[in-house]
Order: structure tokens, then sequence, then C-alpha cells
DNA sequence: TAGGGGTGGTCTACATCGTAGACCGCTTCC
DNA sequence: GGAAGCGGTCTACGATGTAGACCACCCCTA
């Protein structure tokens, strides 16, 4: 077995914005939902490496698609978390929620 | 303003097990709350570096301290996570509640 | 009195992750 | 036909993650 890698910081921000994009998870999408739900720009170089790196862990794939929408009638990349890439996200939330466990009263804003 | 940095994956659980450990936080304690607590062994290569980085940012400090237990009399290092690094931590903490909200579902073990 | 195991730490070096920006092409609107 | 938005590639570099060799001291025991 190669030694455990973890889910980088910014690796799992993106898993988790394409987790909530659910069906709708393009390339734009998933941008706008980490800028929106995570409070955070990135730019789109920043952003597709990461992705690209994501895919070669196996984490995450995608498929080319037809666009629907009016605008944008270029096929676009869609992008699906994997059962692998889910179960290091659970992994990171247990541990974090066990690490956080106890000091609530510190940590709460 | 410089541009906002995020703590890493790595920081973020060093900084937390020193909260942990409380007044016992010297490296030992530390490092150990890490491997217990956290289920991650670490070399001290990576944990000391990461501690003089986070040093470096002003997200903890240390103080030398005199050793009150019967073994390594020796004065060690003791380390308390600062009010910056603590705002760090909340946010961080923030931001996952946040993303994790609404998928419970899917990432409950 | 010389090992051996545990504690506590420094320093160096390298691999992986985070990040920006230039560049490209298509589409819609005016 | 130019501007603005959508989607994406490629390259490069700084920041973070990580191991391991090395050092020193304490305590035990043979």
């Amino acid at each position: 077995m190669p030694p455990k890698r973890y889910l980088g910081e910014f690796e799992q921000l993106v898993l988790l914005a394409i987790l909530r994009s659910g069906s709708r998870a393009n390339g734009y999408a998933v941008r706008r939902a980490l800028e929106e739900e995570a409070g955070r720009s990135v730019s789109k170089g920043a952003f597709y490496t990461t992705l690209d790196r994501l895919e070669d862990k196996g984490f995450l794939t995608w498929e080319l698609r037809e666009a629907t929408e009016a605008r944008s009638r270029m096929p676009q990349r869609h992008f699906a978390v994997t059962p692998a890439g889910l179960a290091e996200l659970k992994q990171t939330r247990q541990t974090l929620l066990r690490l956080w466990s106890g000091i609530e009263g510190v940590l709460d804003a």
C-alpha cells in the first residue's frame, strides 16, 4: 500500500462544491458555488489544475455533455465525485468533527 | 492587504491538537494528540516544520518551560494558539459547516 | 559504565498542493 | 463587428506536507 494521502484544503472544497452542484456540476456552476458558498474567489487556472489532480487520484470523473441552456451551446465537462472521493470527504469530516468536539465553546464565533 | 491565505489541511490539525492539549501542550503531547485523536502518524520533521511556519504566520507562540515531570527534565517548548490562529480556525470551521449543510445524508458514514 | 529506550528538538531536502495569468475559441447581444 | 460572458488549456512558481538523519539528555539495568 502506498502511504495514505490526505485531501488538500482546497481539494476538499472543490469536491464539496461538486457534490452541492449535483446534476448541474459543470465548470462554471462549480466555480460559482465555490465563490458564493465558500466565499472564495479562484482563478480558472487554480480551479482546473485542481480538478485534473483530483481526477488523477480517482476522486472525481467527468463526461462531456451537450449544453442545454440558451447560452453556451458548446459541449462542456460535467463533473461528479467518485465513491473514493466521497469516502475521503467522509473521513476528513469525521476527523474534524472529532477534533472540534469538546472545544466548541472556544471555536464558536 | 496581502492576499488572504488559508490554513493548510495539516496546519489546521496541528492548531486543533494544541488547543486540545491545553496547558500541557509541549511537543510530545501535541504530537501524541495528533496520532491518537486525528489518527495520523507524523514524523518529527513534518511536525516541527509546520509549527515553525505557523509561528511565522502569527498563528501560534511558544515559550520555554522547565519540565515538571519525573522524566525529561530538560526545558521544553510549550505551544499556544494566538487569537489570530483561533480566528482562522473559526473561519475554516464555519466554511466547512456551511458546505456540509444540506448534504449530511450523503456525507454521513 | 556502557547500552538501550524514551523524550524533545534542529536542519535539510524534496514531493505535493495552491495559485495566477496568458492564451484560445465559441456564443449572444447590440 | 466589438463587447461581454462561458468554458477551457497550459505553464510556471510559491506554499504546504513530509521524511529522515542527526543531536542531546534522562533514566534504567546489567
